[in-house]
Order: C-alpha cells, then sequence, then structure tokens
DNA sequence: TCATAACACGAACATTTGTGCGATGTCAAC
DNA sequence: GTTGACATCGCACAAATGTTCGTGTTATGA
C-alpha cells in the first residue's frame, strides 16, 4: 500500500508541517522546520521538502514565504497516520471489545481567550485556535448541552482555580448559578473576570478558589457586584 | 454585541482575504492585498488589517510573513454576507485543509485511581480490568491515540500540578519522555507517584510543577531514582 | 473656524525568508 | 581504490515582506 518510504527527517519534517498548519493555520518556514527537525542548513530542508513534494505530499510556491501548503488527500492516501483521522493507529482491542455505544458529540464554539481583567465579551484577539470549534464526548460536561461556549485561557490568572495558561474551559452561558458551581464571573471594581465556586451569604457572595492551597482567598462582594459570565462545566488539558 | 461597521475597504479586504486563503492554503501579503483591492500604501494596508484584527475577524502574527489568518467564527458571527454565502465555502475549506473535523472518538480505559504514594502498577496491557471507559473526542490528545489510558486523581497530592481532586487524567504509556513532558512519575524513596514536568540535567531529573505559585517547589533526583509510568495527554475536569 | 480623529500616502528601513552553490561526508557499485 | 548518487553543511545573496514615520486629506463637531 505504500510505495512512498520517507526518510525519517522526511517524516519528521511532514509531522511538524502538519501540526505547526493546525496550529497556526500558516505554514512554517524553510528556517522554523529545520530548528524543529534539528537540521542546521536550510538548503537540506528544502532539499527534503522537494522530496516531500515530488510525493505530492505538500505543495509548494516558489519564492513565496511560508508558500507551503499539506496535500491532505496525498496525505490521506499515503498510508501515513499524520492525516489525524487516527484510523490506522487506533489500538485494536477496545474496539472489538466495546459496542457501538453512540456517544453524542458536541460542538462547542471556541470564542475567545479569557484572562484576568479581560471580561468575557467574545472578542478574540491575537491568540488563535487551530479548531475553532471544540469537539466532546457528551459525556464530558454535565447538563444540558445547549448555549454551551468555550475559552482558551490566558495567562496564570486562573491558577487559583487549578486552570493553567492554555487551557480550554467549557462554559454554559447564563446569568444565574447554583452554590457551589464554578462560575466565570466578573467582579467590578476589581474589573477582573476569574472562575471561582460560588457561594451566596446573604446579599454577598463568596467566591472561593478550586485550589485548597491557603495561599489562594476567597473573595466576598455584594452580590450586585459580581455578574455572571456562565457556568464552567468542564475544564480542559491538552498536553502536547 | 459589538456592532461592526467595516469601511468599503475593510469588507473588500476582507473579503479578499478569504477568496485567497481559500485557493492557496496561505495567506497574501500586505502588498498583495494592496494591489487587488487599489491601495498604493502598504501601511494603509496595515491600518485597515489592525481594524479588522480588532473588530476579531482575523489574527495576526506580527513579523510573520503571511501571518494573516480568518476567524472563521467570529466572522460568521459578524453576519457579513460573504461569511453567510461563505458558508459552503468555509465548510469546504475546513474539510480540505482539517480533514480531521471529522472527529474521531477515542475509548480509553479507566484504569482505576492515583493517588500519591499509590503506584501506577498498571500498564494497559497487562491489568484489563477497566471501571470504564473515557470517551475522548480525538482532537483532545496530542499524538497517536494508542496505549492511553486514564486515571481517576484522588486527593489534592496532584495539587501542584493544577490537577484537583476527581480530575481524569489521560496517559500514553510510555517508559521514557521528552523534556518538557508532563509525566506521571514514580519517585523511588519518597514512594509516591506525581504528575510533574520531566526535565533533565545529566543525571539528574528535575520534576517542575505545573503550577507556577512558589510554594510549589521542583524535584531534584537521580535518573535512577525516577520511573516514568507514562507522558499525560490530557486533563480532564468534568463539573457537576 | 479650529481642533480632532479617522483615513490615506509613500518612502525608508529592518527582517524575514527562499535560493543557489561549492565543499564535505557516506556508502554501495564497479 | 575510484566513482557517483545521495544527503548534508555553511554561507552569501537577493527577493519578499512587515513596520515605522512624517505628511497630507477629509470628515465631523464644538
Amino acid at each position: 500500500m505504500h510505495f512512498l518510504n520517507l526518510s525519517e527527517r522526511q517524516q519528521e519534517i511532514l509531522r511538524f508541517i502538519v501540526d505547526f498548519v493546525h496550529l497556526h493555520h500558516y505554514a512554517p518556514t524553510i528556517r522554523q522546520i529545520g530548528e524543529t527537525v534539528a537540521i542546521s542548513s536550510t538548503s537540506v530542508v528544502k532539499y527534503n521538502l522537494n522530496k516531500l513534494q515530488e510525493y505530492g505530499l505538500i505543495l509548494r510556491e516558489r519564492d513565496i514565504s511560508r508558500g507551503l501548503s499539506v496535500n491532505w488527500e496525498q496525505l490521506q492516501q499515503s498510508g501515513y497516520p499524520y492525516a489525524l483521522n487516527g484510523e490506522s493507529v487506533r489500538g485494536r482491542q477496545r474496539e472489538e471489545r466495546l459496542p457501538e455505544a453512540d456517544v453524542e458529540r458536541l460542538r462547542v464554539p471556541l470564542l475567545g481567550k479569557i484572562a484576568a481583567g479581560s471580561p468575557i465579551a467574545v472578542t478574540p484577539s491575537e491568540v488563535y485556535d487551530p479548531e475553532g470549534w471544540i469537539e466532546l464526548a457528551a459525556g464530558m460536561v454535565a447538563g444540558p448541552a445547549d448555549k454551551l461556549f468555550a475559552l482558551r485561557v490566558q495567562g496564570d490568572s486562573m491558577i487559583d482555580a487549578s486552570v493553567l495558561d492554555g487551557d480550554i474551559v467549557i462554559l454554559r452561558h447564563q446569568e444565574t448559578a447554583h452554590d457551589g458551581d464554578m462560575v466565570a464571573a466578573w467582579i467590578e471594581g476589581d474589573e477582573e473576570t476569574t472562575l471561582k465556586y460560588l457561594h451566596r451569604d446573604g446579599a454577598f457572595v463568596r467566591l472561593v478558589p478550586a485550589n485548597p492551597n491557603p495561599v489562594y482567598q476567597p473573595i466576598v462582594r455584594a452580590a450586585e457586584q459580581v455578574r455572571i459570565n456562565g457556568k464552567v462545566v468542564s475544564v480542559i488539558r491538552v498536553l502536547k
């Protein structure tokens, strides 16, 4: 099935390109490829790029910066696993063993990023997410699957909620929440949005960090000073 | 929400970018934009590009040639015509470039609990008595989808990795890891398994907490005192 | 009418980035 | 040992490309 025999390097390069494009939505430069694949010479990268092009796995436009793109169809047919459909690499055992339980998939829009100080105004700026949509298995969120949206966490502002830079939080849009819910809340005065557990105390609300470490203290505010943007239903961290 | 009021030029530019990307699989340069939209000055293009970026309609990477991409979601929500009748375009483009849009589900065995002090004695192949299965969308783990298993975190022992009680960690079983990988490591002497970022230092390994809070300090051990159980590829937190 | 902001121009500039080419190393075939 | 295809290296070079800055133009409102 594969008459293609790519060298180790070529495979690495291809994989990197795929990942990079996937991540940035634009192609890497020859030098960027060289760095990550540990090739010191740009011409060597170019050499291998030409090979890949001969195989039809990538397309290149002469003299164009980053003018290279992946030929996905060819890539899929090549039998190399980078096509990201995962078909070939899947563990067989599991699939056989299980009946086709039909888990519903959810498509959740990734609306932007959230950082302390920035309200969730659904205005993504510079940082971009590859997908635009987050795919979830239904079991990964609690409750109804409507009004869900996702945000990428930027910076360590949510550390006290044990949410790290780069994490993705899935929220359900709602203005109210129950005691004990983790919510994204906008705190007037602080001009800051954070993730906290919500507790009511009469006319006050207590915003409690999820992180039990004592360095993170609850915040208490008058109820009208806190605006709830949504309830957090899931936190996802994908490590590379 | 934001009411977008794009100038004629900005609309033209946006339209051109969409078309161009669709056609070439890479973004146009400032000058190319200028030519087709009849703007003689690159800085004017840049000026308008900034506007578009402020609206979140495009994303730009500073100093990167052709480092610009379209924010499809925002475009869609903006209500601009080409976003709507671009529906087909958009869909097609996505499929071409990102064949994984058809996300596969992964079924990962949940093998038990992890807590400080308890080694991860399980390897997917050996022990085969999972408590359950975790369903994931393929995009939620990086790399090949084999040898994956899941563990439920018990207690706050992983707090320094920003992993809370009840979280689920997805790991790929492997004995080695690269610098910077988050791994589940068994530390001899401490008789303890934790999640940490791995860094090598000659004959030593440094296990660095994911939580940048200074109360959590790196652990340094001789390399042979640390056994890697697997690499963490994802962390999932489902809130009730 | 003046001030101000938004928009536009173009040229100089600094980087980024692809290409070309001679020299070197490897390895199997002759 | 010699030859020659392959793969690699460094490096110089030129083209491609984003940025900055001083200046001009056009609205709009006080």
